[in-house]
RNA sequence: GCGCGUUUAGCUCAGUGGUAGAGCGUCACAUUGACAUUGUGAAGGCCGGAGGUUCGAUACCUCCAACGCGCACCA
């Protein structure tokens, strides 16, 4: 019988053979699913929870090794959690990813030479459906793939019916007092992807441009977007500017412009530096924040110049149509031509606002939206961070600061806190509604004067729903209780919420990381994890980040195809401190391919060397020691992971196995099995098999499939699986012989 | 502009107040003995630069440089 079993390490070990059917195997058998192993008797009834959410894949495609990181990283800590004996619940899901998925396909269908308009919303978001449900069948394959062991049986989607439920209420909660609201406000309109974005959604770039400066009346002002300037009546200077002391507050002159004479009127605001340039300005109060802000506060009247298709307005007279970027040179010709232009400065250095998902540059516009508050005062009803009181006065932005500063988050690593603390400082209100399909529709109803908002329609003929659907990261904001089941009051979310951690990437702690801690302080009243892990990006060998345009992309299933499972997760952990870049190259994948065959052949020596071990014996001094040095390690390893130092329990894990047990341990037995007196040969058998054991425990975490087909072959008595086994504590020698 | 991080062997990275480590790569040798997905050994580093604290600094402090990142932004 024994044999049998051993004979398999008679080969070298081949993950292709094990690997699908192991996974196979725990699932079926409902070993990722907390209520299960509690009916099985793997875990005690009474166990203390211990619960993650998986960061949801965007529903865009497939898998990178970024993904593939964190799948190793939260799944170390679940089956770590899981054999401490732990409830432990890893939740998967899918994220809808509104704007990234809808543009996705747009650009399919745009290949098929179609536009979304020409399908009409229903037709193109049964598109994107398709779309959406094939890349997430791809998706759920990659994560079992991984090892993964989520428990399938709660997995949820950011657009399924109870997260749509979540969503609806969250959003009426919200209306309900005042921290929803519709404002006609300045935003940033892509004209590309033809919607509303946040503030967040923003990528800046540097760029050198032309720096104009113009006659507007007796000064000159300078602008790099001269094609704004039509209908700029308000010209601005610093109210302390000595330079302009002759001209007061509201004066008004008459100026020649672009389009003909026009009155102008003299506004003094602090905004204006008068360092710069000429120390006075014009205002477009339509396309700019600066401007809007400074007209906001004088009451001044704006005018829209550019259409949401990047095209000027009638207000532009003869260049009105013209895209703006080809009018611009075409305004300076006309300006210079009637003797307006001062000076073109060449050089100009300055950002460009881009969109994150289009790239297109984005057009300030003044538009109704929907807005999240953060800054508005509220009475929160319950509250159990420490800071904020039940049925005290706060504002959302307080709840995201206290809730790290109270210590009850933390985050890991912690110079990511001042970076959170900085973001929130200059955060202002979370523009929600976007003008795309793809999405939760926003839940509020219109009927001539009448707004309706509710979790459903409202009764009665003649409403039209709000076209407007909500920033993804709304949804995902809910995500570590909508998945729970929230806001029905199930066990699991009583179970299982706050949640004790979250893994995630450093790039989206605003995105999401924030708004999650924002929501669950709303709504609950409570932090939504306590701690959270920032990994690092997986990055190429040269320290690129992976991206299709580089072409340099590394799938991690065709690296799961040539190293194994186990390999690749070893290579993501390894050397990845918390919120580091890691540096992947396929040399460090097929050394840890090494490695789990250096464990396979090591079962093959204790296999063959034990089995006619005793099952126990009187240690010798010296293999006392060695087990003293197991149990040292036991210690250093559990309080490494607890740390969530992963990639250093996992460096000592390597060198204990091979340079340790391998190299000295198992050399330093074969005299002894070969020539020793019985007794030494039975004590080393036994510390050996130990030792073994404790490694292949404290090792399943970190490459799973190895050490279950490992420890399928050791031959003890009632046996568990390894992926419940109880976590190695401690055997001191002594109490093996008391 | 403000802030953060990084800079250690060819590459990727650990690390400590007492003049440096690992993996991979390279080279040499060994061996069918659990494992050739092996073993042993070697070559290879003014630990980014300058100054300071100290008996002593790669490690602590200051400044500088390069690279990367975040935030803000002036028309």
């Amino acid at each position: 019988m024994a044999d049998t079993r051993r004979e398999k390490f008679n080969t070298p070990y081949d993950p292709k053979k094990v690997e699908e059917a192991l996974y196979k195997r725990w699932e079926e058998g409902g070993f990722f699913n907390p209520d299960v192993l509690v009916q099985k008797g793997f875990t005690a009834p009474d166990a203390e929870s211990f619960s993650i959410v998986l960061p949801p894949p965007n529903v865009t495609g497939t898998l990178h090794l970024g993904h593939a990181a964190m799948l190793a990283v939260e799944d170390i800590l679940v089956r770590f959690e899981r054999m401490r004996g732990k409830r432990t619940l890893w939740i998967p899901g899918t994220d809808h990813a509104a704007i990234a998925t809808q543009s996705k396909v747009e650009k399919i269908i745009e290949k098929e030479g179609v536009r979304r308009n020409d399908l009409g919303r229903d037709a193109f978001l049964a598109r994107v459906n398709q779309f959406a449900q094939e890349s997430h069948d791809t998706i759920v394959n990659q994560v079992r793939r991984m090892g993964s062991s989520v428990d399938w049986s709660r997995e949820a989607y950011t657009l399924d019916a109870p997260r749509m439920t979540a969503v609806y209420t969250a959003f009426k909660s919200m209306y309900d007092v005042g921290l929803i609201f519709q404002g006609k406000r300045l935003v940033n309109w892509d004209p590309k992807g033809q919607t509303v974005i946040s503030d967040d959604e923003i990528v800046y770039k540097e760029e050198k441009t032309k720096f104009y400066y113009f006659k507007y009346g007796p000064f000159t002002i300078g602008t790099a977007r001269p094609e704004t300037k039509f209908a700029d009546t308000y010209v601005v200077m610093h109210p302390d500017d000595a330079r302009y002391k002759e001209y007061v507050h509201g004066q008004t002159l008459e100026i020649e412009w672009i389009n003909g004479p026009m009155t102008a009127t003299i506004i003094k605001d602090a905004a204006v530096n008068p360092e710069f340039g000429t120390g006075i300005m014009t205002i477009t109060p339509w396309h700019s924040a600066v401007d809007f802000d400074m007209a906001e506060r004088h009451d001044l009247h704006g005018e829209q110049i550019i259409d949401l298709y990047g095209k000027l307005l009638p207000v532009a007279g003869e260049f009105a149509g013209m895209k703006i970027k080809d009018a611009r040179d075409t305004i300076v010709e006309k300006l210079d031509a009637k003797g307006l232009l001062v000076e073109i400065d060449e050089n100009y250095m300055h950002n460009v606002a881009t969109a994150e998902r289009t790239g297109a540059v984005i057009e300030p516009q003044v538009m109704k939206q929907w807005f999240v508050a953060v800054n508005k005062e509220f009475v929160i009803p319950h509250s159990e961070i420490p800071g904020i009181a039940s049925g005290s006065k706060t504002t959302l932005k307080e709840i995201m600061r206290t809730a790290v500063t109270s210590g009850a988050i933390k985050i890991v690593p912690e110079r990511f806190e001042k970076i959170y603390f900085h973001w929130i400082d200059n955060l202002r209100d979370w523009c929600i509604s976007r003008q795309i399909w793809f999405g939760h529709r926003i839940p509020v109803w219109y009927r001539g004067n009448e707004l309706y908002c509710g979790v459903t329609a409202p009764e009665g003929d003649g409403w039209e729903q709000d076209p407007d659907t909500l920033d993804t990261w709304f949804s995902s904001g809910l995500w570590t209780f909508s998945t729970l089941g929230w806001p029905e009051k199930t066990n699991d979310f009583a179970t299982y919420h706050p949640t004790a951690l979250l893994e995630t990437g450093y790039d989206i702690l605003f995105f999401w990381v924030a708004r999650m801690i924002l929501m669950s302080g709303f709504h609950l009243g409570t932090v939504p994890f306590k701690n959270v892990y920032l990994h690092g990006l997986v990055r190429d060998e040269k320290g690129r980040k992976m991206s299709k345009s580089l072409g340099n992309i590394i799938d991690p299933i065709d690296m799961i195809e040539k190293y194994g499972t186990d390999a690749v997760r070893l290579a993501l952990i390894m050397g990845a401190a918390p919120g580091n870049d890691v540096k992947l190259s396929e040399d460090r994948i097929r050394g840890y391919k090494h490695f789990a065959n250096k464990l396979w052949n090591i079962a093959r020596f204790v296999l063959e060397n034990t089995a006619d071990a005793p099952a126990d014996a009187p240690l010798t001094d010296e293999d006392k020691k060695l087990s003293d040095e197991c149990t040292a390690l036991i210690t250093d390893v559990t309080a490494d992971i607890e740390q969530f130092q992963l990639y250093i329990a996992a460096e000592k894990l390597y060198h204990y196995v091979w340079d340790r047990f391998a190299s000295e341990i198992i050399e330093q037995s074969k005299p002894i099995f070969r020539e020793g007196d019985a007794d030494s040969k039975r004590s080393r058998q036994v510390v050996m098999r130990q030792i073994f054991i404790d490694s292949l425990k404290l090792l399943h975490p970190f490459m799973p499939f190895v050490t279950e087909e490992i420890y399928d072959a050791v031959p003890i008595p009632d046996k568990k699986p390894l992926i419940v086994e109880q976590w190695p504590a401690r055997h001191m020698p002594n109490t093996l012989f008391p």
